[in-house]
DNA sequence: ATGAAAGCGCTAACAA
DNA sequence: TTGTTAGCGCTTTCAT
């Protein structure tokens, strides 16, 4: 059976509170009871029931994580960072998988999992305003990515466009005339691919180059084989481009392979940016030129978003919030965009 | 502030367990007094307190997962089949990142986040069997791997011995004389580097070709960077090998960029396997012939061995200890150890 | 410096 | 069918 405070307070000959001190390092025992108390404590090998202490307490010392899917490195990445910022404060992270789907966005966005967290990070791809908007408000929230909509939360998110036209300056500064997008629901603004295809629009507009829509290919999904596959079909329309910039690292991943099967050479024939800086760019048969977004900071402001909201519970989510946090990202230049080509 | 049972029954001029039996939809409740019930939660906002109901009930509905890191793709999808396995269950999971070292993977095995969990999930790189002695055994554990010593606690791992023997085999069947071990801490006789080199060992007995120790690249971690290390020692070491047998995927791909940097081409000059079936190792410029052990049983195993021992608390660990559940794999042939090259 | 007692919000006996 | 009551194990005033 298990040891409660009371047992060890019994066999000690001592108050439940004195325990309670004890195990809760506070001040003002004396060391002949501290010493009393602890024997007590470990001959009945007594643990703390955490669930009856964050009753008590109104905090359970969990955040939630609520991220599309592990199975882009990038998302794997952020979860890692993500799990470690939140140790730094003593926190866990419960991990919910949302497969991108917007009812179970909607879900975790609406507290599904309240009461077990004191904060949830979601990072939506198909959430729309609306359903954030009755939000039970009692536990912090905070948006990984664009934000949908003008709603009172945290969003952490790079500057997409801005991280795009670096991407693309990168790539018509090799010389490259005919740039192509290959990936997101591009259609879709909201997504953050639509951001992406914004700064390629802007980019190549400056320098007088065309951007004609038959060279962007949205894809259904964000998986390598749907970069392969969009890869695929640019090349058969005719008129291929001669760089290519990724929604991100997987779709170039997969655009590279349909590269090499069909005999061309990268970066020689064709230039290839992802987006992400996902460790698998870094070991291709060519190495991948990514836009690497500072997932660590991303991490922190999340974490540090909460436990702020957390510690002023009384002033309104309103009131305290930053809106849109920007962390940095940097162009890492690789082989697959490496000199003129 | 939060509404609880009490505010909804006073609202409703009812008593709070016919709240409660509202709630948690019993039966016998009249339907005018459900819906009048209804409509007071409604108003209210009322959502209950999970952390009372699991201080009340001795169950929380959430599973420690604890994996080494995220960042290997193998544990990524480990932790998507397990985030799945246990929400068929209605459980949530709570990830822990040991970082496979000791001292971690010592407290989750411990019980560390005991008391907010039901169970514990624990995939052990660096444990040693007198960590796990004096568990407090409150919460069900399962070990994902081999298990270090023999203590009563059911472990999943797939055979590896057979499984690295069916890989070698695979590999000699191509004609291969010289096939190497590439990676993992070979000589800790508990890790699974370990169980696959005597595979490995075995087969090439068995068929009379050497071993020697030479063609055994030992690795410190497992990653991408540690199989292009490995690959280059053992290149530099004259007498190359014209097949390697990799810990895991990981370290194959490692292996299979420095191949390609010194213009030995795979699978012609080196075939070369894996082990994990990593996404990554699908879309390469050449794809990688792996090991695929059965991600989602093993995940389903996991959790039905925890929910088995919280269905029987009257049992003991030790009577109802399945011991090694064994997971089956299957090899996947791709074009690094294509034709007879 | 230590003890007594109330109560966090809920469920489960038992009563009515 | 619904209400009353007693805890789950802990922290926290308030006494002492």
């Amino acid at each position: 059976m298990r040891v409660s405070l009371k047992d060890v307070a019994e066999r000690a000959g001592v108050s439940i509170k004195t325990v309670s001190n004890v195990v809760n390092n506070y001040q003002h025992i004396t060391p002949a009871m501290r010493t009393r108390v602890q024997h007590a404590i470990d001959e009945l090998g007594y643990r703390p029931n955490l669930t009856a202490r964050h009753l008590r307490k109104g905090r359970t010392g969990i955040i939630a994580l609520a991220l599309p899917e592990l199975a882009n490195p990038y998302y794997a990445d952020l979860a890692d960072a993500v799990i470690d910022a939140a140790a730094q404060h003593d926190y866990t992270v419960l991990l919910d998988l949302t497969g991108g789907r917007r009812r179970q966005e909607a879900q975790v966005g609406q507290g599904f999992s309240a009461r077990v967290t004191d904060g949830v990070i979601l990072s939506p791809v198909e959430l729309r305003p609306e359903d954030l908007r009755n939000r039970d408000d009692d536990a912090p929230l905070v948006l990984l990515g664009e934000r949908p909509g003008d709603l009172p939360y945290d969003a952490i998110a790079i500057d997409n466009v801005a991280a795009a036209r670096t991407a693309v300056r990168h790539l018509t500064g090799l010389g490259r005339r005919r740039v192509a997008f290959l990936g997101g629901h591009t259609n879709d603004a909201a997504h953050p691919a639509h951001l992406r295809v914004q700064g390629w629009r802007e980019v190549l507009a400056t320098q007088g180059v065309d951007a004609p829509d038959a060279l962007i290919a949205p894809t259904d999904g964000c998986d390598r084989a749907d970069g392969a596959e969009a890869m695929t079909r640019m090349l058969d329309a005719g008129e291929p481009p001669d760089a290519v910039f990724a929604y991100n690292d997987l779709i170039a991943i997969g655009a590279m392979r349909v590269l090499s099967d069909r005999g061309m050479r990268v970066p020689e024939d064709m230039a290839v940016m992802g987006f992400d800086d996902i460790a698998e760019g870094r070991f291709g048969a060519v190495t991948l030129t990514t836009i690497a977004p500072d997932k660590r900071t991303i991490a922190r402001l999340a974490i540090e978003s909460i436990l702020t909201r957390l510690q002023n519970p009384d002033r309104t989510a309103e009131s305290m919030r930053k809106g849109e946090l920007r962390p940095e990202y940097r162009l890492l230049e690789r082989e697959s965009t490496l000199g003129r080509g």
